[in-house]
DNA sequence: TCTGGGGTCCTTACCCGG
DNA sequence: TCTGCCGGGTAAGGACCC
């Protein structure tokens, strides 16, 4: 599997950093290192976010409810998340990428392709690129590792990457991707989930080498459109090029209850709270939103969203909550609710929308808004707090906003 | 022992205008 | 004038990803 890759059509990395957030805290913190430690909450209701590989033989792993981690490995350090920490190194790894191609595509903090088509007689054939990706990942961080697939399409390099972890490197060249497919269980195509998983294996597939020697027209009409496109991965064709800069189709924020609630009051409460912290990051991301959407997940696990038109579109937390507090109405189950959410889509650049901001009402809470940032930035989440929320008796950690990155324990208890 | 938070994309239903 | 069809836009939900 080592050769040049010269003749591929293209030569596309995948670059996944293993075990991240659990390896960071490992680096931060040397008394971590060794140990098995699992991200995530302390208490409350929540999931592990990372378990570092000393955890994994436990059999613990992300999106396992903390509890029952806890109960497979009790001898875990269990360390509350650091995203700003986390989103530091990543910056230092996707900037390091840049130095191997301007086509970079952050996937998630601790993941991204990267297009090195052409870049064979600077960097070498696939396998010395992989190793200078490695290479560059362990000397931006200090120390940490990644795990790296290349191949000739963003699917297959992506698969190569989880194949051999942690700190594995695994070509597939455009050739053998098919062969090297086929063994694989279809939950390894991209898309399908325990829903569609089910649902091949009711039909009768369970390896990708059987979805490639099915007509394509057979799969579309029992699956649809996803058919023909789960045909052609499994011929290990992905027509996707690596997208450097995409926009964000929407900005959201949501929270899952310490205690499932009916209270109106209160859901307006964490509303006015996501509205702060979704304006806060339309403005530093130079966004207005044209839609709101609220969704609350009632206590057996549905999900019911309502949504309405932004008009004219607007980054205030001030208007977004207006916004959310009449979808409010909307909902016509009395709960009770163990999640509030509300996002902002349909987002447009600021430059693009007109300047109707000629009101002088409106030109003022703008220009609080933007001092409040400001007044955040520097001094964190926690400097300012609402009326609202002083008038509650809320401690300073869970005021405005910082409690979205909170690890849930005690939430919102008055003191 | 219960099940996160950030997203993307797709399907379906429905309304409306031509 | 009524009906059918079609396409676009919007809303709601669902599946999936990390």
């Amino acid at each position: 599997m080592n050769q040049t890759a010269t003749g591929w059509p293209r030569v596309v990395a995948h670059a996944d950093m293993d075990a991240f957030y659990a390896a960071v805290e490992q680096m931060d913190d040397p008394s971590l290192r060794g140990k098995p430690v699992l991200v995530g909450p302390r208490s409350g209701r929540g999931v592990v976010l990372t378990a570092s590989y000393e955890a994994r033989p436990y059999k613990v792993g992300s999106a396992m409810p903390m509890a029952r981690a806890r109960r497979l490995c009790p001898q875990a350090v269990i360390v509350p998340p650091r995203f700003e920490r986390y989103q530091e190194i990543s910056q230092k790894v996707m900037e390091a990428f840049g130095t191997f191609s301007p086509d970079v595509e952050a996937i998630s903090l601790d993941e991204a392709f990267i297009d090195m088509s052409g870049a064979e007689a600077i960097f070498g054939g696939p396998r010395a690129i992989g190793e200078k990706i490695k290479q560059s990942v362990r000397e931006a961080t200090g120390g940490l590792t990644a795990s790296v697939g290349i191949s000739a399409t963003k699917y297959v390099a992506k698969v190569a990457s989880g194949f051999r972890k942690p700190d594995g490197l695994t070509i597939v060249p455009p050739d053998e991707a098919r062969d090297w497919l086929a063994p694989m269980p279809v939950s390894a195509l991209w898309g399908v989930g325990p829903k569609t998983e089910a649902r091949l294996h009711a039909l009768g597939f369970t390896t990708i080498g059987q979805i490639a020697c099915t007509d394509p027209a057979q799969l579309e009409a029992r699956l649809g459109s996803a058919g023909r496109h789960l045909h052609a991965l499994a011929h290990a064709t992905d027509p996707r090029r690596v997208e450097g800069h995409r926009r964000s189709r929407s900005i959201g924020s949501e929270r899952t209850l310490s205690q499932d609630t009916s209270d109106r009051g209160e859901i307006a409460r964490y509303l006015r709270r996501s509205a702060e912290e979704i304006g806060r990051r339309l403005r530093r991301k130079g966004y207005r939103a044209a839609g709101v959407r609220v969704k609350l997940k009632t206590h057996d696990f549905r999900i019911l969203t309502r949504q309405a038109v932004m008009k004219p579109p607007s980054d205030e937390a001030k208007e977004l909550h207006a916004a959310a507090l009449a979808l409010l109405k909307e909902f016509h189950e009395a709960g009770p609710f163990r999640l509030v959410g509300l996002a902002a889509y349909d987002l447009v650049r600021e430059e693009e929308t007109p300047q109707l901001d000629l009101f002088a009402g409106k030109a003022r809470n703008r220009k609080l808004e933007t001092a409040i940032d400001a007044l955040t930035s520097r001094f964190g989440r926690d400097v300012l707090r609402s009326g609202d929320d002083l008038a509650r008796g809320r401690t300073a950690r869970v005021t405005p906003n910082l409690d979205f990155l909170d690890d849930g324990d005690g939430d919102d208890e008055a003191t």
